[in-house]
DNA sequence: TTAGGGTTAG
């Protein structure tokens, strides 16, 4: 009865409880079985109570109390009990016992003491195969994959003979670690020693295959398989969407019998990875509406999606939904809540999610430091930075991105320059191509355009079309003609179809009123037939993404918003406002060049918020390039005009307009 | 009548 209360999953506990104390002295058998019932139906707490109440009712354990009793811990229990409980296997003398051993191990492992686990395996007779697996699966779980594979090579040279679980595991340290050639060279011994894969080791094989991009043997093992399951589906569709044929995938992911959540999270990763964040979206809806719930996997990549169209009320609904159906809020979610609401410009929701974290790791820290410095919170950006070097998370070269581009926003020389130096001196982190485009920005927006220059010239590496980029710019704001030609060659050296320079090299010539340069900078442009990216700008209402290019014609809301932006343009009139067309660069009347920004896509975005929002609602904007003179000078005043908090994310950074004025200070 | 190792996702 008690054994039949204990079954796994679907036991009653409390009527086990009931009846096992109703026994006048259990004996060891009955003992094991309640703390085997506690671990099989998740309350490994329960179990260590009983395993205690156990000894104080001066009854030993044996071989089988330990496993049954490890066997459920999660990490926090490891962590808590992990050492302690292992002093008692020492001390009643079952550390010799194999399981009890496997059980350590796996304790060790899910705490992250791969040491202790490590030692424990030393210390263990090397025969038995299963201990290899044990220690071979705690190394993977701690993604120390090539020490899985060293100890495979290991087990070879001492002739254990590996089983299909070690088979498995030692194939997915190589699909994790990307090794193809060491995972053929493994098929091949497989074939040749005329071992018959199971299922998961041909899952795992085509796991393998797929993830180091060999996607035509991981294909013809997929076809020649008697049964597949859904791992075997998902492990191909996972191959296809991870090099980008996210189209395959989808077909692939289509014909699929059968789909769990690991399948549609493959799938909305695939989509997210290849950019396409709206159809991350449309599939995260397809698959709710055939009731399948979402964990914390599938939140981070639609979380991420959300964060990139900006997709405010999505993301705050995910928020939501996560608290109502309980979903798992770990480290990654966290991440990726902060990373959300940082590029939708809540810095405060962010950082709020930051402050309550119980744990952060190097992703966090770098992602609240950076969420900081784009919406020009620099020095708070940098009060984080020194507060992150107080913890023993380590700063990495993108922490190092974030930090620099926090004083390039609030224009911090000199703790720009010190932190670049600090980052070899103190971190041993060598700055890569990035970090020195940081730098020129730093000091071309300062305008030191010659130490800028220097800096270019004394790079360790060649310079890239980013750097001279950072330096163009700088020459546009401070007027350097001479150096803003360089720059400008350079980077058509490096990109000839790059239609950004050629706007910005027009620009610095309009300024200086060269406008015989002007010309042939578009002549130039005309005949090489470079095309600019066009301008795009999304905005969210009411949970949908809706997208504007300039002079989008193709809304279905599109007269109303020809009528507010009519309105939008006399108010603007009246409240001072003159067309800047310096940034307009095709061939064209002024009149027309006014109509041109007067319909940026930017303005059309507003308008339609304007229309579809309430009044005093903040409107989010997203824009894939910079933001032009003209749209920020209307967008400052609209804001006043029309009492409204703007926020524009543009490809940089952001712009938060309010009462007439933007966060950035006119400085971008 | 009690025990061990495995494959897919961020």
């Amino acid at each position: 009865m008690v054994s039949f209360c204990c079954t796994q999953g679907q036991g009653d506990m409390g009527y086990a409880r009931l009846l096992f104390d109703e026994i006048p002295e259990p004996d060891n058998f009955m003992w094991n079985t309640m703390i085997r019932g506690y671990s099989n139906n998740s309350s490994p707490e329960a179990a260590v109570s009983l395993y205690i109440e156990m000894l104080a009712r001066g009854v030993g354990p044996d071989n089988y109390t330990y496993p049954f009793l490890l066997k459920a811990f999660d990490r926090q229990m490891a962590i808590e009990f992990g050492g302690e409980l292992h002093a008692h296997v020492t001390k009643f003398g079952f550390c010799s016992n194999p399981h009890v051993q496997d059980a350590l191990i796996h304790v060790y492992s899910i705490s992250g003491e791969m040491d202790a686990a490590r030692e424990l395996f030393d210390k263990s007779p090397k025969q038995n195969s299963v201990l290899w697996n044990a220690i071979i699966s705690a190394y993977n779980r701690s993604k120390k994959y090539a020490e899985s594979c060293k100890l495979f090579a290991e087990m070879e040279e001492l002739q254990v003979e590996p089983t299909m679980v070690t088979l498995v595991l030692v194939i997915s340290a190589c699909a994790k670690l990307k090794n193809l050639e060491y995972g053929a060279w493994i098929h091949r011994n497989i074939e040749n020693c005329w071992i018959v894969p199971n299922l998961a080791l041909q899952n795992a094989l085509i796991d393998m295959y797929a993830g180091c991009g060999d996607i035509r043997t991981a294909w013809s093992l997929f076809e020649n398989m008697e049964a597949k399951d859904v791992i075997s589906w998902t492990a191909l569709v996972a191959g296809l969407a991870n090099l980008g044929q996210v189209d395959q995938a989808r077909e692939l992911f289509n014909r699929m019998p059968e789909r769990d959540i690991i399948s549609w999270t493959v799938m909305i990763d695939g989509y997210m990875k290849a950019n396409r964040f709206k159809e991350v979206l449309e599939i995260f809806r397809e698959m709710q509406s055939v009731s399948v719930r979402p964990d914390e996997f599938t939140m981070v990549s639609v979380l991420t999606a959300c964060a990139n169209l900006g997709a405010f009320e999505v993301g705050e609904w995910i928020r939501v939904y996560m608290e109502r159906y309980k979903i798992n809020i770990d480290v990654f979610v966290n991440n990726a809540m902060i990373d959300f609401y940082c590029k939708c410009g809540c810095v405060e929701n962010a950082f709020d999610i930051f402050d309550k974290m119980q744990k952060r790791d190097k992703f966090t820290w770098t992602t609240m430091i950076n969420g900081l410095a784009i919406n020009g919170h620099g020095e708070h950006a940098l009060d984080l930075f020194t507060r992150m070097l107080r913890t023993s998370v380590r700063p990495d070269e993108v922490t190092y991105i974030g930090v620099l581009t926090a004083c390039i926003h609030n224009g911090l020389i000199e703790e720009g320059r010190e932190i670049f130096s600090s980052m070899i001196n103190t971190h041993g982190i060598f700055p890569n191509v990035c970090h020195y485009g940081c730098l020129v920005d730093l000091l071309g927006r300062a305008g030191q355009l010659n130490e800028a220059l220097e800096t270019i010239k004394n790079m360790p590496m060649k310079p890239n079309s980013r750097v001279w980029g950072a330096l163009l710019g700088a020459c546009r704001v401070h007027r350097n003609l001479e150096m803003g030609e360089l720059a400008a060659n350079k980077i058509l050296e490096l990109e000839p179809d790059n239609g950004a320079v050629y706007v910005l090299l027009s620009n610095l010539y309009a300024k200086l009123n060269r406008w015989e340069e002007v010309g042939k900078v578009k002549d130039m442009l005309m005949q090489r037939g470079v095309k600019k990216i066009p301008g795009c700008s999304l905005i969210e209402i009411n949970g949908n993404i809706h997208e504007f290019v300039a002079g989008d014609c193709a809304h279905p809301r599109i007269e109303e918003i020809h009528t507010k932006m009519e309105e939008m343009g006399r108010e603007l009139m009246l409240a001072g406002y003159a067309p800047d067309t310096t940034e307009v660069f095709i061939d064209i009347s002024e009149e027309e060049k006014e109509d041109t920004v007067y319909k940026h896509c930017e303005k059309l975005a507003i308008a339609f918020g304007l229309l579809s929002s309430p009044a005093g609602a903040t409107i989010r904007v997203v824009k894939n390039l910079r933001i032009c003179l003209d749209c920020h000078n209307a967008i400052k005043l609209i804001s006043r005009i029309y009492k409204r908090v703007i926020v524009v994310r543009d490809k940089t950074r952001f712009h938060h307009f309010s009462s007439g004025s933007c966060s950035c200070k006119d400085y971008w």
